[in-house]
DNA sequence: CTCACTTTGTGCCTGGGTTCACAAGCGCTT
DNA sequence: AAGCGCTTGTGAACCCAGGCACAAAGTGAG
């Protein structure tokens, strides 16, 4: 959906078989299951797994079936095992190095989101251009001028870069990332990035998100062809006039 | 994707006939019109915005045509009114009011993020149930008490909230703007959110898109050696291969 | 006016993803 | 040991989306 991973030969296409929509649902399982795991439950059916994913079952049961047949029939899924399972697939039984380019307030809550480091994620760079920033400790890590990004990449191994920039410089900085040796980008800065084939983006766009919000809310308000206030009066809504 | 959109009847599903794959694109498109106005850019054709969109010409121009013909063959789309076609389309002809509940580190990047601002959207509350947090003022707007939620959501006609809480909390917020009258809700807390019908809801989840990047650089990676060395990380029930 | 050229709008085909529905398999009980 | 109930795994149908390729439609030159 992000980007476009169509590889040149169609061989190279299905390393495992595992559907791109099934690997984007595979982190929500992986969640649920920890989850679970964490309040001692020890084996989880499909029906129940998918209520707490949000997904219908059968598709939950298919995801599953893609990594191999670690459910036992009429019992469910042993939930560590599962996790194990998911985890590996997803390669997270080791932890990706990750740098962060950017630390306006976007990069700033980026580095102190605790969900990065408990997933098998380790940030280990943060560059920045602005010279006021360089140095200050950002989550225990000092930033860095951008000057040093490739040296950084380099020393700390890192594959996975989060662009975090102004939109007009983030495809500058996707170029120094990629030369550098990353092969994976994540990008919040509002631009679309050209890359070479081998290298996966994925972006997140906040403005996107709300705008498409838009969209159903007008759908909603302008089917009816009334104001807001008439909307909200529909029975079962709690009053909004206090 | 993002959510489940399953309306009961099928029949409401589709209000002006434009797909969903579409709208999340306009945007997209969106951005690089407006872009192209700002160069004084007054022509262009299909072939040239898909470029800037990152998309092919042919799925550009069938985007286009579910809102209407607005092109003229041999000639291309006059930019400024394609631009207002699609704002339209988007609902952005107004300001929609926003309310942001959370002001961590990422409700505050959220709050100062511009991008809301320029494209149709107004921040008109923050909320936040760390007392602390109230009173500060953030992106010139003073941080309200959680308390006070339904009030803001009501004097300002609010239909899109923002939830940028811990995932432990973000269903209870949820339920309490949802009953408060917002219809449209984006989640950046990590958790699958219940809500009824006819309520919208996107989420963006940062760690998410980090473990899909992970596992396409495990697979470039690791086509050949699977990674095994962490084995002992599991919990004790995984004897199996290997 | 006619012709050549450009670009849109779309019919059709292909492929991936979702869902249904059911057979296969497992454990528990009798 | 056999039967019963429960749950997985998957075949098959359906639906949405993407992309090719072309007819339709407009422009400008001669």
């Amino acid at each position: 959906m992000t980007s476009a991973p169509r590889p040149a030969s169609p061989r190279a296409a299905r390393t495992r078989g595992v559907p791109e929509a099934t690997v984007a649902r595979l982190p929500v399982y992986l969640r649920a299951l920890s989850a679970l795991a964490d309040e001692g439950v020890s084996t989880v059916s499909s029906e129940e797994l998918a209520t707490a994913a949000g997904v219908n079952s059968a598709k939950l049961r298919k995801d599953l079936s893609y990594l191999g047949s670690y459910g036992t029939r009429g019992v469910g899924y042993d939930v560590g095992y599962l996790v194990y399972q998911v985890s590996r697939e997803l390669g997270l039984s080791q932890d990706w190095p990750v740098i962060i380019v950017g630390l306006g307030h976007l990069g700033h809550a980026l580095a102190n989101y605790g969900g990065f480091v408990s997933r098998g994620f380790a940030i280990r760079a943060l560059v920045d251009a602005d010279p006021d920033l360089v140095g200050v400790e950002v989550a225990g890590l000092e930033v860095r001028p951008i000057g040093e990004l490739e040296q950084l990449v380099a020393r700390h191994g890192i594959a996975i870069g989060v662009i975090a920039t102004p939109a007009t410089v983030a495809q500058e900085v996707c170029d120094r990332l990629v030369s550098a040796g990353v092969s994976s980008i994540l990008n919040f800065a509002p631009t679309v990035l050209a890359v070479p084939e081998e290298v996966e983006v994925r972006k997140v766009d906040l403005s996107i998100e709300l705008q498409i919000l838009a969209f159903h809310e007008q759908r909603k308000v302008g089917a009816a062809h009334v104001t807001r206030e008439l909307v909200e009066a529909l029975p079962g809504r709690a009053a909004v006039s206090s």
